[in-house]
DNA sequence: TATAAGCGCAACTAGGAGGTTGCGTTATGG
DNA sequence: CCATAACGCAACCTCCTAGTTGCGCTTATA
């Protein structure tokens, strides 16, 4: 770990979707939501998968950039990273106002 | 098609988030989201990829709730629903809420 | 009534995702 | 200084996914 890419910005969701797309994952952004930093031996416990397994998914997540890692001593600290999830928000606003938009203007265009 | 799992409403975002997590699927909901229902075919039209494998795609989005279809005549009719995106939209809210509360929560004990 | 458009189904392939195990390395703590 | 806790790496496995092709069925249409 430490070093998995550390992937620039990413100005596209669908990366940040298919991070999110997995229920392991999303319980593992619901744990690291809490603004404190857990280790790897940490966030395994209570999953019921191994802590490679754990550590898998925590790399998805970091490529995403929906978490970030850094070794201090012999644990590596992982903590929530939020600027995707505004990403991925304002992309779903944008669909919802497209959506929006577009049913307004054909009742418009059937009453005219 | 046709029936391909209606799938009961899922009130887990998961599924949603991994439909969207896919760039061929964001291009299918974004022409989809001007509200007009469109067949395999013209929604096949522009992208690089047979029609089997949009239809494939169609399929995934359409268990995710995202798309609903009608066959009318020879075609497939499909159009977006909107329901899953406000569903990842709360998910997306709750967690943006619950770490901006726990942040000031840190915040305020440190300042204390 | 042929022909063509639009589709569904099934089989197949390559590659990636999720998961495990085994083993070696580095820190902590008694 | 030695045991152990916390990791990283690598190999491996299974299953799903994305994508293709081939074929046959149904519906429009010239």
């Amino acid at each position: 770990m430490s070093n998995p890419e550390p992937s620039p910005p990413s100005t596209h969701p669908a990366p940040v979707f298919a991070a999110l797309g997995d229920a392991t994952r999303l319980e593992l952004v619901a744990r690291l939501g809490d603004g404190q930093a857990h280790s790897i031996a940490q966030l395994t416990d209570g999953l019921s998968l191994t802590r490679q397994g754990v550590t898998k998914h925590l790399r998805v997540l970091e490529q995403a950039g929906l978490v970030k890692s850094s070794r201090v001593g012999r644990e590596n600290q992982f903590s929530f990273a939020p600027e995707p999830i505004k990403l991925a928000r304002s992309y779903l606003d944008t669909v919802a106002e497209q959506w929006d938009s577009a049913l307004s203007r054909l009742k418009a265009f059937v009453e005219a």
